[in-house]
DNA sequence: CGCGATACCTGACTAAAGTCAGACATCATG
DNA sequence: CATGATGTCTGACTTTAGTCAGGTATCGCG
């Protein structure tokens, strides 16, 4: 009765169920489930039609009809893209946002419904962020973005909390050297966010400095999405992009209470080396010639 | 970026997806997916026909027609039942156990698949626990057992553990006054396991005594399975039981290391009395008059 | 400009799931 | 034993999703 497989199972027989009803609150609209999720996609700012029934997962001759089917109904328009009049962009109408809205609404309260019944909230959404990570380990995307935008900045603030969790004096950002935000974009840097779906769930910096090597900074990841490596594969992606800028030298400051870190990168051909700076939360040092 | 809401529903997307590649996995046997789930259902030991139509929602013509066609396959066997030859019983055939199987083994080696991406198993096993509890929480019965029964055990098994884990000084079962199996059976009490689906997440017993009054012990719920106001429903099922085998005196001993349940008990009109008994472990007692 | 490639559309078709009304045998009850 | 209720079956039908083979307009490139 306790053996993994059946766990999994009995999980999947609820889930079933529960998406099955999400499926057919759907329904209440009068409108097949296809045709809902175009208009839903389209809603959620995807416009090209190509791309959506990429993301759908539809064959052309049936993405075709749907698209006819929402306009018949006046709840889309369709125009040829300008750069390339081949290919077709699908807009809301004004009939059409507010249908859209509605079918957030359902969505929303069946979520909302979910939880009500539960009065761990905060218990049940980790468990579903857990999963959620895990079984879109695959589609977990790295993109380079501005270590200013509202993503990376969430992703900050996480890797900060979590520090003063750990750190048993606790962790204040402004007595660490907080690594100017213009030296991790090109050309000088980069940097890395682990986007799962929309949701982020970790990130990297690559800062470059002035001495000739440049320095792996905030490398965080989600505690739902531990377990999956995406650790290596941040390491992996700003090795790379300090490859593509030119850089030869890596280093990095890290601290013993962050022994998962350590591990990574001793695996990963980081080499331990004297201090190499004076902030006063990191007690080991590694580096890495590229 | 982190309402409740869509976490929910990034939650709902991965899991819609990962579920639609188990069903699509059951399609790779050349049977339709309908057909597939009859024949799941019997092979799970469901016979009745009513039974199996009511558990997968699905009308009796298409009921019927699937029966037909897994009988053509040559998978079942149906015959009218005894005690009523309007009713029908369905059965594998060898040839249907030999497809039920690999049925089995396809749904195990997806759940193992599930299981092998992710190096933290028992932690995306409790997500997974946690979530499936709170899925089907309205579906979760109580069932009379015998305390000797493999479900009842599984319980007091975990019930001890935590025990263990609780007090600061372990717990070991043969220093506590274990209650007789035969005391918590009718006609002197009862012993009622609370099942999710296949999974025992709660149980409780109710013993009697020669004392003129009986008493609830054993009360346990899963981890996973807290929030969903479980206990309070065990201890309605064994008030009601109690009741029913004419007792209207209830005691039972507890510890303070054990808050929440403390607290249930003061919400239900249970009534703080002095010691009643010399186990070692309890520092709290109460009373309920039905 | 001509030509193959590309993006979308249309018509014809199929499979699966499900609905509904009525037929038929059996059951419980007065 | 007549009668209405119940459980199952059958035939006729619909909806949804999806496939496939052309058809048409447009694009990039020699």
């Amino acid at each position: 009765m306790l053996d993994p497989a059946s766990r999994v199972r009995r999980f999947n027989r609820a889930v079933t169920s529960a998406v099955g009803a999400l499926d057919s609150s759907f329904l209440g609209r009068g409108r097949p489930l296809g045709a809902a999720r175009v208009l839903n996609a389209i809603g959620h700012g995807r416009s090209d039609v190509a791309e959506i029934r990429d993301y759908l997962g539809l064959d052309s001759g049936l993405m075709s009809r749907l698209l006819r089917s929402l306009e018949d109904e006046g709840l889309i328009e369709t125009t040829a893209r300008e750069d390339d009049a081949r290919r077709r962009m699908a807009t809301l109408t004004r009939a059409g946002r507010r249908e859209f809205t509605a079918y957030e609404a359902l969505s929303n309260a069946q979520a909302e419904g979910l939880l009500a019944q539960h009065s761990q909230r905060e218990a049940l959404l980790a468990a579903m962020d857990l999963i959620a990570s895990a079984l879109t380990r695959e589609r977990v995307t790295l993109e380079e973005m501005d270590p200013r935008c509202e993503q990376a900045r969430y992703c900050l603030g996480e890797y900060y909390a979590e520090l003063g969790r750990r750190f048993s004096q606790g962790f204040d950002v402004s007595l660490s050297r907080g690594p100017d935000a213009k030296d991790m974009r090109r050309p000088r840097g980069t940097f890395l966010v682990a986007m799962s779906d929309t949701l982020p769930i970790g990130c990297v910096g690559l800062k470059g400095t002035d001495h000739g090597y440049a320095e792996i900074k905030r490398l965080w990841v989600a505690p739902a999405a531990r377990g999956l490596q995406l650790g290596r594969r941040l390491m992996d992606g700003a090795e790379s992009a300090a490859r593509e800028l030119g850089i030869a030298l890596l280093r990095l400051d890290t601290n013993s209470a962050l022994p998962e870190a350590g591990r990574l990168y001793r695996s990963t051909g980081w080499r331990e080396i004297p201090r190499f700076n004076d902030d006063p939360y990191p007690d080991l040092f590694f580096e890495k010639r590229l």
